[in-house]
DNA sequence: ATAAATGCAAAGCATTTGCAACCAT
DNA sequence: ATGGTTGCAAATGCTTTGCATTTAT
């Protein structure tokens, strides 16, 4: 008997997986739906919004939701911390490693931790050095 | 000459204020609109939006953007981190120092925070104690 | 007096969903 | 053959906005 609840594999979640692991840019899903689009004219949003979820439930990806009002996705499955630019608007992976005894911390409260996650705001380099520049 | 841009003292705003203030459930827009309207039948959602919005910018409250499509807010301004239950959703203020030296290891990355932001996930006692009875 | 703030209703816009056709297993 | 998946379009639902009016300063 197959498992009820099975997730075929087609052509549509293909692409869509390899474009997510193609990219660093945390895309949103209408990004990701314009670099599908590319190769697969005919998919539709709906498509890419089912995929994406079934994908993140799945653990295939990782559903990001920051300050703003749409989701972003990241194929990154590692746990690993990210930074927001308020300039620019751009997210970055941040190569620092993760914070040792936290989970640990928050268990001891009573909680049971599956995860934890951590975001940093303020500039990215670029945007930093630009304000200096500007004597802003 | 007075300030543009100055921000009046109205009563919808002194009423959403303190009605945040008065809870420690992180409500969504649309809960604050249904309590300010026990005080003021009249109000209408867009003030709740637009106050919010302008109380968060001016650093009364603060704005979460969890995985859900809707914001929450809280009026606590300090410091503090939270606690997501993934079962029965509740947003819970943890009382666990910030952790130290860590907007530091990124600035020397070339970044320049201005604050972090660190999020559990997991059951909360409640939910957890109540899995383990139902040996699920 | 003057511009900020409000109430109301009409957008906006990201995301979800119903449904018939389709296709992976 | 079966039921998960798709494309399409309509529908949701949170949030924003335009506008005439009110109100804080």
């Amino acid at each position: 008997m197959k498992p009820k609840g099975f997730v075929r594999r087609t052509r549509q979640r293909e692409v869509i997986l390899e474009v997510l692991r193609g990219t660093k840019s945390h895309p949103t899903a209408d990004w990701v739906y314009q670099e599908v689009r590319k190769e697969m004219p005919q998919v539709s949003l709906g498509t890419i919004y089912r995929n994406l979820k079934t994908l993140s439930e799945h653990g295939e990806i990782q559903e990001l939701a920051f300050g703003s009002t749409h989701s972003r996705f990241d194929a990154n499955k590692d746990m690993h911390y990210h930074f927001v630019c308020e300039q620019c608007g751009m997210i970055e992976d941040l190569d620092i490693p993760p914070v040792e005894g936290l989970d640990d911390q928050v268990e001891q409260l009573g909680f049971k931790v599956t995860s934890h996650r951590l975001e940093f705001y303020g500039s990215c380099p670029k945007c930093a050095e630009e304000s200096m520049g500007k004597a802003n």
